[in-house]
Formats: C-alpha cells, structure tokens, sequence
DNA sequence: ATAAATGCAAAAAATTTGCAGCCGT
DNA sequence: ACGGCTGCAAATTTTTTGCATTTAT
C-alpha cells in the first residue's frame, strides 16, 4: 500500500486501484487488483519473479498478460534491469525518477534526492541534433554497482 | 571494423583487438576475435540474435560467455533496448555515450554532440546518499521516441 | 603441459499461445 | 448474455550447465 498518509485507509486505496484500472477501460478483475496493489504496496520495482512468488493463486501467463496490459496502458513502468527479466513498477502517483542496479544479486533501488531530473532538459536539445529522431518522449536512466551486501 | 580513419589498416585492427582480450588476460580465441570484430564493424549496437545469425559456427553457449567476459571485463556494453533481447555493443575506440531507440521499428541511434555525460558527475553524489549501494560503476541513458519514418 | 575455452547436447528458465470455461459489465 | 479475462497445459524461445575435446600459452 502507499505510505502517502499516517493513516492509510485500505478502502480508499481500493478505489483508487480500482479506477486506475476503470479508467482505461479495463475490467476490474481479482488478479488484476492483486497485481496492481502489489506494485503499489513495494517501493521498489519488482520483477516477474517476485510477483509471481508473491501471487501464485495467479496463473502464471496471466501475469505476462496483466503486465502487459498495465504497461501499455501507462500505469506501470517496465525497467530495463539489464538481468534476465524485467522489472516493474508502478506510475500513478509517483514522481519520475531513476534506478540503481545491482548486478550481482538484481536489487533495484529508486535514486532518492535529485531535485530534478538531470537529463529532461536535453530532450529538446537531442531532438533537434538528431538526424533520424523527430520525437523523444521518455528516458530511461540507470544506474549499475553493487549493493552493499554484494560489495562485502 | 572501425571507421576511425580513411584508410582502413585490416592489420592493425587485427592487433587492436587481440590486444584488447590479451590485457584482459583472456585467451586469444578464433570466436572471441570474431565476436569482438563483429562488435566493432557495427555502429549500432547488436543483439544476441543478430551475432548468432552472423556467427553460426560459434556454438551458442559460447556466444553468451564470449560476451559475459567481455562485459565483465569492461570492453562491450549491455544496453538495455527495452526490447526482448538485450544488444551489445564495444566500448574501446569509442567514448562513453546514450543511445536514441525508436519504440516501433527499434532502431538505435547514438546520442551525439554532447559535450559532456550529463550523468557523470551525479555519480559520486548518489553512491553517497544510496541507502543499499556502495559502489556504482556504471550507468545507461536511453531515449525513447519515434524515428522520423516511424513518425510519418 | 596445463589450464582455459569451445562445442554439443541436455536441462532449466522465461515467455507465449490456444482454448475451454469463468466472471464483470 | 456478451465479450473480455483467466487458468491450465503445451509450445516456443532464451539462457544455463555438464562434460569431453580442443586450443592458447
């Protein structure tokens, strides 16, 4: 669940995952919820693994399908981990942001503390300097090291 | 091969990129020089497809520890295309640069005319205030958009 | 000579697909 | 009731592993 307030209020969140889902058209169904406020409830991104670990009640081409459905949609973000399987997390309600990956173990870590985001502003810049882009639309920047439980 | 200079010296090359394994300490191998010389004639990076389709002979598990070694030790790049599979591309010869990747027909362009990596400098900065990480080594920066044949 | 790297084949892991039946609207 | 969604099982695709053989140093 969100830690947005002290007292968080299941039932609230419920709505709100609920519309998300509404929203787009999607029915709202129990594994799609289920999926949904998984990503919510974790701050960090989460890879196929783990919310199949998390969820086995759920079938498991059901969850490539929910992902995908998600992502299409503009809800979830699918990270590019680098690893076998991507990672994902969800949109709504948080600001853009940027990763940290561990490639030893696969940890991903939000970079926390920027002000801004270093890269916006030259998205005009390359797409003007571009010879065969017209349109940027989106970014994705990750960082790679080694956690501290990996660098020991 | 590089296009560094007019006159392309084969040779030279050759050495180049045998020395690249040797200060590795790798061994100097018939598929490992085919995997790095193949890595170096493409501008763009390349998928693991792509370099099985154009290696045949090398055997397909070696085509993945050729190319774990090498970016284990530095010389290519995994860059993370969002697309199924992850392409690679050499670093030597070449400076650290982004990519540009088009969404729909996933054709990749280098990011040109920066003068500087943007990111660089954040580094040290989010090794510092990173609760889990200690080490970061590296970073990816990828643009998405659409490509101006895309676009149309 | 010997330690490392390769190729092959088999195994494991990850993802996709087809389809019958269930469930939201 | 309809169409979209799900679960299951099977098929693909991608990646890893074990081991005998080859190869670079």
């Amino acid at each position: 669940m969100p830690r947005l307030s002290p007292n968080y209020d299941e039932d609230a969140d419920r709505d709100y995952v609920k519309d998300l889902l509404w929203s787009s058209g999607l029915k709202v169904t129990k594994p799609r919820l289920s999926v949904v406020k998984f990503l919510f409830s974790e701050k960090n991104p989460l890879s196929i693994v783990e919310i199949k670990n998390k969820l086995p009640k759920i079938g498991n081409a059901s969850i490539y399908r929910i992902l995908e459905v998600l992502v299409s949609n503009g809800h979830v973000n699918r990270i590019n981990t680098g690893r076998i399987h991507s990672s994902y997390e969800i949109l709504r309600g948080r600001k853009h942001h940027h990763h940290i990956i561990c490639t030893k173990c696969d940890e991903v870590e939000d970079v926390e503390g920027l002000e801004k985001c270093p890269v916006k502003n030259l998205t005009e810049y390359i797409e003007t300097s571009s010879k065969k882009f017209s349109i940027i639309y989106n970014h994705s920047l990750e960082f790679f090291g080694l956690c501290k439980k990996c660098s020991q």
